[in-house]
DNA sequence: TACATATGATCAT
DNA sequence: TGATCCTATGTAA
């Protein structure tokens, strides 16, 4: 679930729902007790996600910093509120609701200044409008990793993750093996651009969905299919969805990234790329 | 019942 | 590069 959509999502969310109100704060599973001690009784006053960091702040000064990691969840659970289900690190509830934290790769109580040390050291990002699209493009041209690698590079840019990186290249025509440094200053704003683009509409639908619906005959993405809303990722053996060459994969830094040989080719002649249009 | 896998990241070797 | 952490789910045995 977590890429960079899904942390502005629950920022959103978490603050229609908590913002202003005093939240009972439990660890049902124990590994939190002490924190959700802290937080108990306390209102939450902002909430706010960069990239994939996310943070709550309290009426007590202190932030609660969270990060989803690969597995982690927050979960809305509307009154009458359920008992926790499985292994719930933090429980935070009001009257009307609940949010269940599971398997989150961080979550810690600390000072706003770990705020501050976190995005010192975060690439901007396309959700947000105080991003600085040049640290990316000026960033890319400096990497001799490959394409792949440094859209992952949260110091380069943050919020993509794995199914983003491999729809970002594939749309920008772009073969992802491609080292960065190769890469035009156009191309990169192309990329920045598919980034703000493609973020925005998974955070609309907090689904990934990079498909141009205009192609399967519909007007919004919202109506595309699980099976049909991506281009690449994970479609490895299947035809493209523009040309019907195999997708086929490659382990990039032990992560899996998948491509369409035609329609991204390493060679620097390649069809202009499509972009995919911005919805209002 | 066991194993593989997952939209992430860090630390050790 | 590999091991590790966190949890849930789907598939194989």
């Amino acid at each position: 679930m977590p890429e960079g959509h899904t942390l502005h999502r629950l920022a959103r969310d978490l603050r229609r729902d908590l913002k202003g109100s005093t939240v009972h704060a439990a660890s049902p599973q124990g590994r939190f007790a002490d924190g959700a001690a802290q937080l108990d009784g306390r209102v939450v006053t902002g909430t706010e996600a960069y990239g994939k960091h996310l943070f709550l702040a309290w009426d007590s000064g202190l932030l609660l910093y969270v990060h989803l990691g690969l597995i982690g969840k927050f979960r809305r659970k509307p009154a009458p509120l359920p008992d926790p289900q499985g292994e719930i690190r933090l429980r935070l509830a009001t009257d009307d609701v609940a949010w269940d934290l599971s398997g989150p790769m961080t979550c810690t109580i600390d000072t706003p200044a770990i705020r501050t040390r976190l995005l010192a050291k975060a690439g901007p990002d396309p959700l947000r409008r105080d991003a600085e699209p040049d640290r990316f493009v000026t960033g890319l041209a400096r990497r001799s990793s490959p394409l792949a690698v440094a859209l992952l590079d949260q110091s380069l840019v943050s919020g993509i993750g794995n199914v983003y990186r491999a729809e970002i290249c594939f749309l920008a025509g772009i073969h992802p093996l491609v080292p960065a440094r190769e890469v035009s200053s156009e191309d990169a704003k192309v990329l920045w651009v598919l980034s703000v683009d493609l973020l925005t509409i998974g955070l609309r639908l907090n689904r990934i969905v990079t498909r141009d619906p205009q192609e399967v005959g519909l007007r919004s993405p919202s109506r595309i299919s699980d099976d049909e809303r991506l281009y690449v990722y994970k479609r490895d053996g299947e035809p493209c969805r523009r040309c019907h060459t195999t997708i086929v994969w490659a382990d990039v830094g032990g992560r899996r990234v998948w491509w369409c040989p035609r329609c991204q080719p390493q060679s620097a002649r390649r069809p202009s790329p499509r972009r995919q249009p911005v919805l209002t």
